[in-house]
DNA sequence: CCAAAAGTGTTTTAGCTACACCCATGA
DNA sequence: TCATGGGTGTAGCTAAAACACTTTTGG
């Protein structure tokens, strides 16, 4: 393994010391909700996709700027949740550990092995669109389901944890469903994220008129599947 | 005025650097929500009282550090509820300007002028209990009711605002009522404190059948005051 | 025609609102 | 005893849960 040059390091002088965000990014997929994972290079490590904020840069741009790096999506729904400021929830040596498997030798008191805030965001978006894009120091980046995550650095499980408390309560309020599916659903598919998300079932039936009577989605054609059953008609979201 | 040396101000050395808090606090009183406004001397700048984070300090202990200096109070509820981070949100001409109106003449490119994230908690408690202490920098701290602000500083009427809407979305989960009351209060107390910060009025029947049946409080003797009337009962909250 | 999934109608229940009523107190 | 504020009971409304029923499709 060579030895890289720190140099290539984000740089101090470009952005915020001791201050990162983490994004806690959700998709649905086969009946589970799921969150993007990155693992380090030659580390064994886990994360949460997070990063850092530039000088001149919006708090809320910082964060955007990372997910459509790392996901290829524009307009993405995105909320903050949590700012993460414990005097040890950042670990020089995990962060140290990590840059040394990517071949850097970080000299004592590099500012990214300081101690680092965390604002927390959660993501919504549609699975099918995206295509990981792990960074520069990470192998891969990857959907995990949320009740089988592997250890995580630091604090990230319990961002984790609080992210998943967030989305539950807002899941009435804020349209969740409408980000984590293609433009057009079966109802049967959207009561499916909400069980995802809420850890339980519900009737279908009164699933149903819930939707219906909240005004949020419009009826279109029927879907004609290969299935021995009756063809379900495909909504969306309105606005 | 006397020139003041900027070494007296708080220092970059024991400080996170573009970190910053501030509190929202909230006390009830004649029948109304406040919050206590500090206004920095021969200024005529309103802000909400706020400070910035030592490098080996967790973020919720700087709060609380802030927030007992300035009360005289420990053990005040506290929550985080937002990030502010936007990177015009905070004026280095506005801080420039409290400085001068100070005595300080702090140099070009000051730790103090530059941008800051601001990380935003509110806090409840008695209003009886608390004798207001202004900072170094403040004539006078002082409560103002909710609807009658004065014009603040940078963005902290949107600070406000929102302190605001979350305190009402707590209302009914979180026990807001207990930290704005004496430990014993009548039914008639927690409405008003209810109706503060819900700003409508509700129905007094109906609020305490509520308020019984989620059994949070318990009751306690009758008390005697000098109205023509039927005594009321004292309640406290439970654990 | 049957099984499986989708959609709707109907009954029951629980919680909330409105309002009537009673109680306690001091003037 | 009357005015005022505190406390409780109850009828009525509305939203949600439970369940029965019909519809549509491929095999």
């Amino acid at each position: 393994m060579k030895e890289k040059n720190s140099k290539d390091l984000p740089a101090l002088e470009c952005h915020i010391p001791h201050l990162a965000y983490d994004s806690v990014i959700f998709g649905y997929h086969d009946s589970e909700l799921h969150i993007l994972i990155l693992e380090y290079h030659n580390s064994g490590l886990y994360a949460l996709p997070g990063g850092f904020v530039k000088r001149d840069e919006n708090l809320d741009d910082a964060v955007k700027r990372g997910l459509t790096e790392r996901t290829g999506l524009r307009e993405v729904y995105l909320e903050q949740f949590s700012t993460f400021g414990k005097v040890n929830r950042s670990k020089g040596r995990v962060m140290k550990k990590i840059l040394e498997a990517n071949g850097y030798a970080p000299e004592q008191g590099h500012w990214l092995l300081d101690r680092f805030i965390s604002v927390a965001y959660y993501a919504l978006l549609d699975h099918s669109k995206v295509t990981p894009v792990p960074d520069a120091l990470s192998d891969s980046m990857n959907w995990y389901p949320v009740d089988g995550l592997p250890p995580l650095i630091m604090d990230h499980k319990d961002i984790v944890k609080k992210a998943v408390e967030v989305l539950r309560q807002n899941l009435d309020k804020k349209l969740v469903g409408s980000n984590l599916l293609p433009p057009k659903f079966t109802m049967r598919a959207l009561q499916q994220v909400y069980e995802a998300i809420l850890g339980e079932k519900l009737t279908r039936t009164n699933f149903q008129r819930k939707i219906l009577s909240a005004d949020m989605v419009v009826r279109h054609e029927k879907q004609f599947l290969g299935g021995a059953h009756k063809a379900p008609y495909l909504y969306s979201f309105k606005s």
